[in-house]
DNA sequence: CCGGATAATACAAACGTTTGTACAACTTTG
DNA sequence: CAAAGTTGTACAAACGTTTGTATTATCCGG
C-alpha cells in the first residue's frame, strides 16, 4: 500500500504538501502539484478513505434504508438516487429493513456509526412516529426521507402527489361507470396511504357518490385477496386500492366469484408493478415515479435543503378498469382520452 | 461524540483496557469488564467504527457488486448473502453495475478503497475475462463470485447447476412432445449461459432428436421477440430460453403469427421472475435459487475456503409448456409427475 | 519472607490522512 | 534597502482505535 507520506519521500516533499497537491488546494504551486500526480500515478498510489474519513469525521458514504430492494418502486427510487450522488462523487450504501423496526434501528446505527454523509430512508411499516429514527440516527447526519414520510422529523421529504393520484384514479373508475367503489386503503400510520384515501374519498364526494367501502391493512396478495372478497359481498363494482399486490388478490377474490374484469367489476391498483401491465386482464395502476423520486431525494441532500417536494404521480390506463372501450386496443389507453 | 478515553477518564484507567474490555479479550478482569461495559452504556458510548477500521486495515462491510438489483434473481441473492452476513456481524454494501464494465471497476475500486472485508460479485456481461476485476480489486481482498463467474479468477465461486437445469428444461419440453426445440442462448462469455446451452444441446441428443436453432445475444424482451419470429420461420414448435424476458418477447412472437400456447408452440423460460406466474398463459421456467445462492456465497466467504459450489436448479412447469394435459389444473403442476 | 511466576493494567506507537500554524523564500512597496 | 506582504512548504497535532511491550500488582511455593 502506497501513501501520501511515500510519495513525499520520493519527491522530497512533506505529506501535507501531497494531501494539498492531491486535493487540489490553491496552496501548492502548480509545478509541484503535477510532479506529485504524476508520482502519484507512477506509483500506483490510492487515497485511503478510511483514513481520510476518520480526518475528516465523515465519509463520502449515503445510506438508503428501504423496506425491501426488490420492489420495484424501492428499486427505482435507489437508482435515481444513485444517478445523481455517483456523478457528485459519493457512493451508495443500501440496507433493508424487510418493514421490521429493530432492522430499521440497527440499519441506522451502523450507518452512523460508519458516519455516512447522509441518510435517503423509507421507514418501515409499523412506527406510529420517527422517534427511533432521530434517536438511532443522532441529529447531525443529514436526513432525507422520501415516500413513506414521518412529517414531525427535521430534514427533507420527497413524497408522491398521493392525493391528487388517488383522485385521478377514483375519478377515472367514476368516468367508466361504476358506482360503488371500495378501496383497499393498507395502513394508516403511513401518511402515503392515508393522503390516498383522502383523495379516493375525495372523488367520490366530487363525483356525487356516497361513502364507498374501506378495507384497512391491505398490503399484501392474501389480504387484498380477502377484502376483495368482503367487498364484493358489500356490493361494491369496483375497487381503487393502494397497492398492486393487493389490487391482485382482488383480482384473483373477483374472479372466483365470477365477476368478469372490467365488465362486472374494476379496479385499479398503485405502484405500477412489472406484473401489471402482463397479466391478463393487465391491471390499471396508479404509477409512482420511483426513479425521479430517487434523484430529487439525492438533489435534496446535496442541496442541504430542508421542505417537501412532490413528485406527480400518473394514471396507467389498462384492461381492468376500461369498462367503456372494453374492445378497443389497450396499448393506445383508449379510456385516457 | 464520547469516546474510549472519556470512558477511560471517568473510570481512571487506560483507554487500552478499556479498547480491550470492550472487545472481550481475556487480559482484563471479570469486574473491571462490567465497570467499562456499564460506563459506556451510561455514557451512551458506540465505537467509532471508522477509526476502528483505520486501526485494523479492514471494515466490517461486505460490498455485493450485481448487475441490477431490480432483477428479482439478483436482489434474492443479496436476500440470502445479508441473512448470513448480518448474523455474522457484517454489514452489506450495495453496488449496481447497470452491466457497464467501467461502472463495475469503479465499483471494485470503491470497495477496496474502502477496504471492505470483502466482496460478493456477479460480473457483467461484456468482459471477455476477469483481469479488469483483479486489477480493480488487488489481490488481498477476498472474492466470491457467484452465477457468472470467472473461473480463471482465484477465490470461491457459486454457480447453479446449469447444466441439468437446461437438461431438465428441455427434456421436459421433448416429453411434452415437441419435437423441433431451439433455444434462446443468451451471451456466450457467460459461462451459465454456456453452460444452459449445452444442457440443451445434450437432452436433444439423448432424445434422440437433431441439432437445435440457437439464437445468441437474446436476453431481453425486443431481442427475445425477433429470435422468436425467427424460430418460428425455421420452423421450431418449441424454445428454451435461457432467460425470462426473452422467453416472454418469444410468448409475444408466437402471439403475432397466431400461433397457441402451449397447443402449437412451447416455451420455458429461466429464471422464474415473478411475471412468469401472473401472465396468461403462466410461463413454465428454469427456477434459480437466488436465496441459497446468496447464503452459500456468503458462507464461502466466512469460511474462507475456495472452490465451486453448485446450487441445483428447479424446473417449474406451468401452462406455456404443458400441451398434454392443458385441461388440467395447472397449480398441481400436473406435466410434473 | 523472598524469588519467581502469573495476572492485570499502563504506556506508547502506530494506522494514513487532514489542517492550523509556523516558517522560509521571494516579491513588492515606501 | 528595510519593512511589509505574498506565496509555497514544512511542522506537528490531531481523528479514535488497536495492540505489542513494559510495568505493576497478586499469588504461590520454597
Amino acid at each position: 500500500m502506497v501513501t501520501i507520506s511515500d510519495i513525499a519521500a520520493a519527491l522530497g516533499v512533506t505529506p501535507s504538501t501531497v494531501s494539498r497537491a492531491l486535493s487540489g488546494s490553491p496552496r501548492v504551486k502548480e509545478e509541484t502539484r503535477l510532479a506529485v500526480e504524476q508520482m502519484a500515478a507512477e506509483m500506483g498510489y490510492e487515497r485511503n478513505v478510511v483514513a481520510s474519513n476518520l480526518r475528516k469525521g465523515k465519509s463520502d458514504i449515503v445510506g438508503i434504508i428501504v423496506p425491501r430492494i426488490h420492489r420495484n418502486f424501492f428499486s427505482n427510487v435507489i437508482g435515481g438516487a444513485e444517478s445523481i450522488l455517483e456523478a457528485a462523487g459519493y457512493c451508495v450504501l443500501i440496507c433493508q429493513t424487510h418493514e421490521r423496526l429493530e432492522a430499521e434501528v440497527k440499519a441506522l446505527r451502523t450507518l452512523r456509526n460508519n458516519q455516512v454523509a447522509g441518510v435517503l430512508m423509507s421507514h418501515a411499516i409499523g412506527a406510529r412516529d420517527g422517534k427511533h429514527i432521530l434517536d438511532a440516527l443522532g441529529s447531525h447526519i443529514p436526513l432525507v426521507q422520501f415516500d413513506r414520510v414521518f412529517s414531525d422529523l427535521p430534514g427533507a421529504k420527497v413524497v408522491s402527489d398521493n392525493f391528487e393520484g388517488a383522485y385521478a384514479a377514483t375519478k377515472h373508475l367514476i368516468e367508466q361507470g361504476y358506482r360503488h367503489i371500495g378501496t383497499l386503503a393498507g395502513y394508516m400510520n403511513s401518511e402515503a396511504y392515508a393522503a390516498r384515501l383522502e383523495g379516493w374519498r375525495q372523488a367520490l364526494r366530487d363525483g356525487g357518490l356516497p361513502e364507498g367501502e374501506v378495507y384497512y391493512d391491505t398490503i399484501v396478495r392474501e389480504t387484498g385477496y380477502e377484502a376483495g372478497l368482503k367487498s364484493i359481498d358489500a356490493g361494491c363494482d369496483a375497487l381503487y386500492s393502494a397497492g398492486d399486490f393487493s389490487a391482485l388478490g382482488a383480482v384473483e377474490a373477483a374472479r372466483s366469484r365470477g365477476l368478469r374484469i372490467p365488465e362486472d367489476f374494476g379496479i385499479v391498483g398503485t405502484a405500477n408493478e412489472t406484473f401489471t401491465s402482463l397479466m391478463t386482464p393487465s391491471m390499471s395502476s396508479l404509477a409512482l415515479n420511483p426513479f425521479e423520486m430517487g434523484r430529487q431525494a439525492a438533489q435534496a441532500f446535496l442541496e442541504g435543503a430542508d421542505g417537501v417536494r412532490v413528485v406527480p404521480m400518473e394514471l396507467k390506463v389498462r384492461e381492468s378498469s376500461c369498462r367503456n372501450h372494453s374492445d378497443n386496443q389497450i396499448p393506445n389507453n383508449p379510456c385516457l382520452k
